[in-house]
DNA sequence: TCCAGAGATGAATCCACCC
DNA sequence: GGGGTGGATTCATCTCTGG
């Protein structure tokens, strides 16, 4: 099977796909926002705009269901389709859905759940999107993936084997010899549909510019989850691409098409050399847990620092070369001043006569001033970006002649 | 105002309640599942189901529909409603709000999210439920509550509420009970759309025995989003009475219909006597049942074990092959003996007969010649990474003919 | 082919018991 | 006796088996 990436509608386009060839249909069509996009990219080029205006949500769902007609001929009979929408048509889209593939071949409404930033408006913060997951038949194609147990679960009564008694009670099993009787082959919690993936993080090398980009963890677990290797993916709407990034990376078969010739090229240029970001957070992210706050944790990660709990005024120690130095690192949450921060950093400090502490600001109010900070040897920090960049020079720069301290 | 509940279709009761007089309407209407649901009490004295089976989703909309009529009837302009729907058909459901109360008055498509059991099922867990609010107009009254909350941080920092006065001024909003501090600095987040909130546990007192019944808490949010003290909430489908509860502790009036007597009659009794369980993973948070160091954390992520939270004895379980073993981890704490660490850990594996035990020293008192290991199945790692490199072979070896038991 | 009933299973509580 | 520990329990799903 050979690779496809072709500018064009995909409504014609897929028409040169063979039926029952494909593994997995992700699509991620056009919003119903009633408003035409014209995104610039950061640098101005403004390339990257498409129109996604229809007239009516009527229009909209026939637009759609002609290219979804399409995807299910394609798709085999142990295929699987996942439909990524915004939740102004979501719903339309559900029911076009159904009367394709069937209220049976639903599997799952899998809610990305990631944190955002926004100014208040009036209602709550919009911080998911929903992915639609239809198979063509009830023998899809399905890969278990695991996860941890909740830090609540008795793990250790997990083990044992459980019988229900004559009146319907359930006990644990008891072996001839009065010990509990135990089961094998745990694996962990079943995937949920609610997935918390951190939103691209705008900094992040992964991105290319293209609008609505999605995660590459994300699109990388879809795949896992109902293809295997060799398998064929197909995104009908493919923007700048992710999707058949994952499948590369994963070692799938990809097909995309996108109906703007510039989106074509970018890909094409993304897939000579797909970018994978090693997030220190999606790394990281199942010992999540044991810290306090998912934000706190972000940053510790960025900074690779090793992350102290317990403790209001440390929240972890400064790492440089793989080397955990003694320099405690605060950072501000937000409902603390940055007196406040400091004050519990000094606190936590004050029996470890630390050289070198480090404060990260991450409110806006500048009252830096009112501390004497080159006194008691706190670095405050204000962009961590920077900060990281800089690390080593700016802790050595601080310390000045007690290098050897750090570096020691 | 005086507060109302009454047993029979809400379709008529709706009618006798005059327009524009309600604030909030939540609605839990039975879902479009196709079968009877049932729960007995948990004393046996009485049983409450109720049926949903519908004929076809368009009977299940056009009754939804009458009701939802008179449920914007009923609404004041600056009302709004919550409909709370399963994945069965929550599409369709939503397809008739937006005819009813217009597209752009949808606000939220809010998911509420839990953990709860599992069963190796194809496919993914299903661990959220949606619900919908909707304004009745532009001017719909809302209280922008902020939130500090991550899954590991404290819950009750969710209620920390805070509001605009009339010149624009932010002022806080204390909670009753007065435990909440009030916050020193800048605004939090506002109130994400995705809220984890956990199920209503099988031993929680809160539970009284309806099937359905909804956590008290989420109902909570939900009324404060959008009423103040004194307004009036209403429920045509109240069942065991959450949504009446919690308007009730809140101090707004409330209106409650069940077409079930037996229903009404659990409410009357439940509403003399609100209950609202202390939940301790609401009160405090996952981050509670968290009792690792960051130490014994490391260990166990190095050894590629499964954490286990409460046990004094068991720090977790071995993993080989993605698989979780019956094995149990014990790691020495700084202030522990050899000795004692392996009594805690005998007396915690004393009625599961574990064929293999594991104990990891981290003191270097050299008394291990105190046991005969070879009895008990225990083996006593003192190089932490030696044991990673051959910890298969190891455990394999040390259980010699017993193979099986490990890689069966 | 379809339905009933039994089995499996995780979350998170309650509570007996033990120092 | 009381604070903490950990064992027992319940419910809601899905799967499987037998008739």
């Amino acid at each position: 099977m050979n690779n496809i990436i072709k500018a064009g509608d995909c409504k014609e386009s897929l028409r040169e796909i063979s039926s029952s060839s494909v593994d997995l249909v992700y699509l991620d069509p056009p919003f119903f926002t009633q408003r035409t996009q014209s995104l610039k990219t950061r640098d101005n080029s403004g390339e990257y705009s498409f129109c996604d205006s229809w007239d009516s949500i009527q229009d909209y769902c026939i637009y759609i269901k002609e290219r979804l007609f399409e995807c299910k001929r394609v798709l085999k009979e142990t295929g699987s389709i996942f439909l990524h929408c915004d939740k102004t048509a979501s719903h339309y889209i559900r029911v076009l859905l159904d009367e394709l593939f069937g209220m049976d071949n639903f599997q799952s409404e899998i809610i990305w759940h990631y944190r955002r930033w926004s100014n208040a408006k009036k209602g709550l913060l919009n911080s998911h999107q929903t992915i639609f997951f239809y198979s063509k038949s009830k023998e899809f194609k399905f890969n278990h993936i695991f996860d941890d147990y909740s830090p609540t679960t008795n793990i250790d009564q997990i083990f044992q084997k459980r019988v229900r008694d004559t009146h319907g009670k359930t006990t644990y099993k008891v072996a001839e010899n009065g010990d509990y009787e135990l089961m094998t082959g745990k694996r962990g919690v079943p995937l949920s549909d609610v997935w918390y993936i951190p939103y691209l993080n705008p900094k992040a090398r992964e991105r290319v510019g293209y609008p609505t980009q999605k995660p590459l963890i994300l699109l990388e677990q879809l795949i896992k989850l109902v293809t295997d290797e060799g398998d064929v993916v197909l995104d009908p709407f493919c923007g700048s691409g992710t999707t058949l990034v994952a499948a590369k990376i994963l070692g799938r078969n990809y097909i995309g098409f996108d109906i703007s010739e510039d989106a074509i090229q970018l890909v094409k240029k993304r897939l000579e050399n797909p970018v994978r970001t090693e997030s220190n957070l999606l790394k990281n992210g199942e010992q999540a847990y044991i810290n306090q706050d998912v934000d706190i944790f972000r940053i510790l990660c960025e900074l690779d620092a090793v992350p102290v709990q317990r403790n209001k005024g440390i929240d972890g120690f400064l790492k440089i070369d793989d080397e955990v130095k003694p320099v405690p690192i605060k950072i501000q949450r937000k409902d603390e001043s940055v007196e406040v921060a400091k004050n519990l950093l000094e606190r936590a400090s004050s029996k470890n006569k630390f050289l070198c502490k480090i404060l990260i600001k991450t409110n806006e109010n500048h009252d830096i001033s009112l501390f004497d900070l080159s006194e008691d040897n706190t670095i405050i920090v204000e962009q961590v970006e920077d900060f990281i960049a800089h690390k080593q020079d700016v802790v050595r720069e601080y310390l000045g002649e007690r290098e050897g301290y750090l570096y020691g």
